[in-house]
DNA sequence: ATGAAAGCGCTAACAA
DNA sequence: TTGTTAGCGCTTTCAT
């Protein structure tokens, strides 16, 4: 418990050199086997722990893993966090935090104080787009991006696209011949991408798109309500809604019923908790936040060996949660 | 960015010796102003930055602090390591997660982990009951206790018994005279507290108390479903539910739902997402997780001034969210 | 296969 | 007020 014990006494009490001992502690195979054994009693005994300070200083990278996402408490980065947290566990590698709130001036000082902590790797959801700040990061600590790819970045992402697609096809397979989408911001790759994939499907069911149908909602603060609103206030409003923003949705499936409109059929990008218990029940794109984090731990672990390696983006697959027949459970709806 | 420059490099172009620019760098007083100035322009010039392993190497101490959580990807810790995080940006500390998983062994292995790595501070939310182990660690880290007290050390957390009371109490005076708790794992303090509450409201409201309408349930694992069935299969079943356990809350209301049995009344313990989506609405005791993280990580900050200081028990006011009437705005319910 | 000595970047003592 | 020296705990030459 003290941690005062250093190499040099470890060294004493098994009577060999301290580099004898940094050996066995890196596991290098040319030890022999009697002062091996002789270490390896001796730090039990004095209960000997290194220090990664030490170890830091002199090797120039250390067991810290940054993982730089938009906000914590977004239900989304924190089933991702923790799935990487699980894996750093295992390498022995503790993890640290920092959020961008999708500011680019906060995530290049986030990203700077992971650089001068050492930090073995990191794993980014960009926000800023100022991609040859990260190539120049990127070559001198191995990063991963989640979510959101940039070109010449390992990533580990989801298809946008079909995945949207995938949605709305659901909504116009019901019959709804007036969809809107919810949570457009232009300002994130993620989010022009869904918005085509909403395009894409409405075009296969021969659906006549229609501007109106997609305001543009920023990303941060609250401003869907009003677009929802305005959306129901059209002279033609909508009868179904894609919420492409998982962050947004239960915000919005609240106003929903707080308006009273529990008519308005919604299918969420991004699963989310009670999205089964409203009624109607809400179907989803489940993106797997969790395994995503993994994956991406993965992939860094990868570059920690080969950090030259050509960058490699990762596309998950995700599955439709389909709720339609849910809502015919309950005693509501 | 390179971070290859050191402070003898400042030294030298600040030509001054590199303990003058560590005085500039700590900020004392007593330095010239003409040398600071040569110093802190040198800084800039150079792009230097201190280097984290250097200092902890030499001092001791880092700029890290630990929080220990049951799971991060639990929306109350989630939160309230955001507030943690939120802080610590303005002090220049980083946020190292680790969770605990409920699970003692797990949480004294990372409480050492942040131990070896010489945080400057820890803020947990204690698992184990080994208080000995946390109080000679506390000799070593500074701590601050988060949601659940442990006695000798600093902490913040809520009134579980009053708050719950309040909580029951609306249920009671709804007319409700079978309400169920929902949740209680006497491992937990916070539980055992959340109990008392409850019988304190029955007692107030005059209704008789029945164990089997507190059903045991581990925290951990999914009991919840399972306990919810058998309570509803009672001869004489609850009308009313209270919900101790903000974290499996959303699982019960949805299986609730599932089971078509929208009409019971529920309350709960820890506000959560579409807890006014739901039909009926679901009142609360709202705990602002993120407060409370801040308010620890301040404290903590205190500690580092003041190790010695007489430790505090802080307790938080909590305020029930009344949702009673929300349901009669929906078009379901 | 093992050890001695140097040094990573910084700050605590001490000296000037 | 400022500088010099030493050393935090580890790993990396380079010698043995």
């Amino acid at each position: 418990m003290k941690g005062q014990v250093a190499i040099k006494d470890v060294a004493a009490a098994a009577r060999v050199s301290t580099k004898t001992v940094s050996r066995v502690l890196n596991g290098v195979s040319t030890v022999d086997p009697t002062l091996r054994r002789r270490v390896e009693k001796a730090i039990v005994a004095l209960d000997y722990v290194p220090s990664p300070a030490a170890r830091s200083l002199r090797t120039g990278t250390g067991s810290l893993v940054g993982v730089v996402v938009d906000a914590i408490d977004d239900p989304f980065f924190s089933e991702l966090v923790s799935g990487v947290e699980d894996m750093a566990i295992e390498f022995g590698l503790d993890v640290v935090v920092a959020s961008t709130r999708c500011d680019a001036r906060r995530e290049r000082q986030q990203l700077l104080r992971l650089l001068s902590q050492r930090a073995k790797g990191v794993i980014l959801a960009p926000a800023g787009e100022d991609d040859s700040f990260l190539q120049e990061y990127r070559s001198s600590t191995p990063v991963v991006t989640v979510d959101r790819a940039v070109t010449g970045l390992d990533s580990v992402t989801v298809d946008d696209r079909t995945s949207s697609q995938e949605a709305v096809r659901h909504l116009a397979a019901a019959g709804h011949r007036r969809i809107g989408l919810l949570g457009y911001d232009p300002l994130f790759v993620t989010s022009r991408r869904r918005r085509e994939g909403y395009l894409d499907a409405l075009q296969e069911a021969g659906l006549r798109t229609d501007e109106l149908l997609v305001p543009e909602v920023p990303f941060a603060g609250n401003g869907v309500q009003l677009a929802l609103t305005a959306l129901l206030s059209l002279s033609e409003p909508p009868t179904a809604l894609f919420l492409a923003n998982a962050r947004q949705a239960p915000a919005v499936v609240a106003a929903v019923h707080a308006l009273g409109r529990g008519d308005i059929a919604m299918v969420s990008f991004g699963d989310f908790s009670l999205a089964d218990a409203v009624r109607p029940a809400i179907s989803c794109v489940n993106q797997e936040p969790r395994l995503m984090g993994a994956l991406a731990f993965q992939r860094l672990v990868q570059l920690f060996t080969d950090p030259r390696s050509v960058p490699e983006e990762h596309l998950m697959t995700t599955n439709f949660v389909n709720r339609t027949g849910v809502e015919h459970s309950g005693v509501n709806g």
